[in-house]
RNA sequence: GCGGGGGUGGCGGAAUGGAAGACGCGCUGGACUUAGGAUCCAGUGCCGCAAGGUGUAGGGGUUCAAGUCCCCUCCUCCGCACCA
């Protein structure tokens, strides 16, 4: 009897779905482990990224099943979003009927790869059921002050009259008409997460040790804490002050200009003291920054636009009139959106002064050296002695720093900060397809929050999209036009919808009270549940997704809804899948559809190829010999049982060590044992799938390797089998029950324990001794295991082989590792 | 530009500072066969008939011992706030 993966798992899967195997409950007082991926986007179809992070979780969550545990392994959609707009703008349909009609297809795709979720979890964040919560925690944050309003740019086509998203503009042109795209000011919303930066930088070191140190350097530098002074500059002129921050105060007396963002809102104020010509030139000048992105703008060594406004401002330390400038390279959006320029020793700064001749001064200098402001070639930014600065004269940076802090803050120039460059969440969107904003604006009180019986606030689903791309919603007026909830009068509803980042910031929560009507969440189901013990997905998310989740878990452990600091214990985050060289891409046309691949070969083979071919972190390189030779595998282990079933199933107790003759007997008991050591080891604690898998081809190896005689060799056959079926299981779930059942077990292997280890079986009699000299290996003995260093260096010296090329030298020293190495140190050889 | 990751056979990849290349793919030879794109056996870093030498991007260092630790150089890939 043939391999038939078919229809094997097409019987487990209906199994399973029909005996509700995986469904889970809160269960206090037995162990948990919750298993999370990142919740996929329903662009249609499931790709081989999905496929591969899925089949990590996947196999995960059995094994921890199979170690006992207590699993949660939900999943759901991610549900809005640009692309359904786009598609139904394309195919003429409405986004919510294309979104659910992906939602069921790749569900199904889900079910055909075997994973084991808990169906009865799931969530589609586009349903009103789900972003009902959305609003709520906006809600919340309202009340705390953390959701605000604040007026901000956005992209904007004028011909199409809509906002682009930045995906949308493409070499700064509208994607559909090509018009050339502008910025617009809008008033919009913000969450106020820097309010959390202090935590959310703190806990990085202190409580995220489960995740890899790339993705704790990068969130590290996206909220980026730096240390520094504020200061501010008069302007006589305008009866104003410019705010600036400095992590350089050292530099204070180089300054020898002020630069503005273009957008700074000093700029009004300037254009009513000039004359109507400047204006004019100024407009436009601010008009070509505006259309920059904020990377060209802020790269070093991009090109350097200025402005002179002919204005000026006072050095609060030496009292100097310096000129303030506008740059396109200052943004609005960091720091103060000014600066105080320093050539001397900040290369933008330099580069600018250079171009626009404004005068350069050092006042730090490299050790032994004298720079001359007027023939340096470049700033100078590394540490040195401080000159023309005073009484600071002589001292060094790292002292200076610190020194002109204190005596500035003493004098009141300056007040010393920690700064954050992490910025407040823009989370309004000028979209259709998301979560409305529960907010309306009344014609007498103003803006009034939707109170919270009155959610959710429904997105409406009988409207005609715009084919320009733009948002219907401000003109679908039985939606916008309503009484307010407070005084009744005449109101309109907010338009804008959320970022759909604010639905995956608390997902995980609501798996773990799924489908309740009454509350977000249930405490006594999080306090179980939470924290996720492992988090798998793409390294994209490692600062934008995966610090919108973390500040949402804190904000509601602040409002007493949580109990865990942090969402994610462990995070895992998998790379790529690669053909050819290149992200598989539908413009590439490299693109292997995992349903075909599943059709040719079975979930099973996919699943294990997928896990086999690259360590979790790597990118992996699709190959279709890859895939099989993993079908290879199956087939070989297959036949292991088919073949031998007669003897397998004669009997059913193993045979301890003590009764074991031949050293093959031994070798082949330690190799069962070692593999239920070394595949527990890979997974736990390396995360190391791909070796996991090459131990269980070990195994296999060495069941083909043993030929059976006697009945122990045929006891022990089996141990064998069912130690390789049971750890295998995670991987390839379908082949391995039906092979269970052929051996004639009554249980289920998904809820049978993975077996022990029998430290008995692992001791070895003979060890293989590495004899070097000088460093290089000359020999290799076989000598009793556990010989102590003075008794392991006699026997090796003496061993005739070693003695011949020792012979007439002189020994400087031996160095010796017990049962491994001795290495005879010879003088002048 | 800023930030981060990574360079080991023909390929994917293994190696608590202690035998470099586990496991798989590919390739070579053989067996069984009407057949082989099934299966099994043997081999497979490079140079060399061999003894042996040599080898983890390149250069330097620490060490009895370095793919692994330290410094410099080169090459690559990824992220950068309205795609999710």
């Amino acid at each position: 009897m043939a391999y038939d993966f078919g229809a094997i798992e097409n019987k487990w899967q209906l199994k399973w779905e029909k005996e509700r195997t995986f469904y889970v409950e809160t269960r206090i007082g037995k162990p948990k482990f919750y298993c999370l991926e990142m919740f996929p986007y329903p662009s249609g179809a499931l790709h081989m990224g999905h496929v591969r992070n899925y089949s990590m979780g996947d196999m995960l969550a059995r094994f921890m099943r199979k170690k006992g545990f207590n699993v949660l392994y939900p999943m759901g959609f991610d549900a809005f979003g640009l692309p359904a707009e786009n598609a139904a703008i394309k195919s003429n349909t409405h986004p919510n009927k294309w979104t659910l009609n992906n939602i069921e297809h790749m569900t199904l795709q889900l079910k055909r790869m075997g994973y084991s979720y808990d169906w009865n979890r799931r969530v589609a964040t586009c349903q009103p059921d789900y972003y009902k919560w959305n609003q709520w925690i906006f809600l919340q944050m309202y009340k705390k002050g953390l959701a605000y309003r604040k007026m901000a740019p956005v992209n904007w086509c004028e011909k199409c009259s809509t906002v682009l998203a930045n995906e949308q503009v493409q070499d700064g042109r509208c994607w559909r008409c090509d018009n050339q795209a502008t910025k617009k000011k809008l008033e919009q919303w913000f969450l106020r997460i820097t309010d959390y930066a202090p935590e959310l930088y703190s806990d990085i070191d202190d409580k995220l040790n489960g995740w890899p140190d790339r993705v704790r350097t990068m969130q590290r530098n996206w909220i980026g804490r730096s240390t520094g002074a504020r200061l501010s500059f008069n302007v006589p002129e305008l009866d104003a002050k410019i705010e600036t921050y400095t992590t350089r105060f050292d530099t204070i007396f180089g300054v020898t200009y002020i630069a503005l963002a273009p957008e700074h809102d000093l700029v009004q104020e300037i254009m009513k003291k000039t004359s109507p010509e400047k204006c004019c030139e100024l407009t436009q000048f601010v008009e070509k920054c505006s259309a920059q992105s904020s990377i060209e703008r802020s790269a070093a060594g991009g090109e350097k636009l200025g402005f002179d406004t002919g204005i000026s401002g006072v050095n609060p330390v030496t009292g100097e009139l310096i000129p303030i400038w506008l740059a396109n390279y200052i943004l609005m959006d960091y720091g103060t959106g000014a600066i105080m320029g320093v050539p001397a020793h900040d290369q933008r700064d330099f580069e600018f002064c250079r171009k626009f001749n404004i005068p350069v001064v050092p006042v730090i200098n490299p050790e032994g050296e004298v720079l001359d402001g007027e023939t340096m070639k470049e700033s100078f930014v590394d540490d040195g002695i401080v000159c023309n600065s005073g009484k600071f004269n002589g001292m060094r940076t790292g002292d200076a720093i610190p020194a002109m802090i204190k005596w500035g803050e003493e004098t009141g120039v300056c007040a010393a900060e920690v700064n954050f460059r992490l910025r407040d969440w823009l989370v309004s969107r000028q979209r259709y397809w998301g979560t409305p904003i529960p907010i309306v604006y009344c014609d007498k009180c103003g803006i009034v929050p939707i109170p919270e019986d009155m959610l959710p606030v429904e997105l409406p689903l009988d409207i005609q999209l715009l084919a320009g791309g733009g948002t219907p919603l401000p003109s679908a007026s039985d939606w916008v036009n309503t009484a307010c909830p407070v005084c009744g009068a005449h109101a309109r509803r907010e338009t804008d919808t959320l970022d759909t980042f604010f639905c995956s910031s608390w997902y995980f929560l609501r798996y773990c009270s799924p489908g309740r009507r009454d509350v977000v969440f249930d405490a006594l189901d999080t306090d179980y549940w939470m924290a996720v013990d492992q988090y798998i997905g793409g390294i994209e998310h490692a600062c934008m997704h995966l610090i919108y989740a973390r500040y949402f878990t804190k904000f509601l452990r602040n409002i007493g809804m949580l109990r865990v600091d942090e969402p994610f214990e462990n995070l895992l985050t998998q790379g790529m899948v690669i053909k050819d060289g290149a992200k598989m891409s539908k413009s590439l046309g490299n693109v292997v559809d995992p349903t075909e691949i599943v059709n040719r070969y079975g979930a099973d083979t996919v699943r294990l190829f997928i896990l086999f071919a690259a360590p979790p972190q790597n990118d992996l390189d699709w190959s279709e010999q890859g895939v099989e030779g993993a079908h290879r595998f199956l087939n070989r282990v297959w036949r292991a049982v088919e073949e031998n079933l007669d003897g397998l199933t004669g009997y059913s107790d193993t045979v301890p060590v003590s009764s074991l003759a031949s050293s093959a007997q031994k070798d082949f008991k330690r190799k069962i044992h070692t593999t239920i050591l070394d595949v527990t080891r890979d997974i736990v604690e390396e995360k190391q799938f791909n070796t996991a898998v090459a131990r269980m081809m070990e195994l296999v190896n060495a069941i083909y390797a043993f030929k059976p005689s006697d009945s122990n060799d045929w006891k022990l056959m089996r141990e064998a089998v069912c130690v390789l079926l049971n750890c295998l299981f995670p991987f390839c779930p379908h082949i391995t029950s039906e092979l269970w059942q052929m051996l004639g077990n009554a249980s289920q292997l998904d809820s049978e324990l993975i077996p022990e280890c029998d430290g008995a079986a692992l001791v070895v009699d003979e060890v293989t001794i590495v004899v070097q000299i000088n460093g290089k290996v000359r020999e290799k003995l076989t000598l009793p295991a556990g010989l102590e260093k003075r008794e392991l260096e006699k026997r090796v010296t003496e061993h005739p082989d070693v003695a011949s090329r020792i012979e007439g030298k002189e020994i400087a020293k031996i160095i010796s590792v017990p049962n491994k190495l001795v290495n005879i140190v010879i003088s002048d050889e």
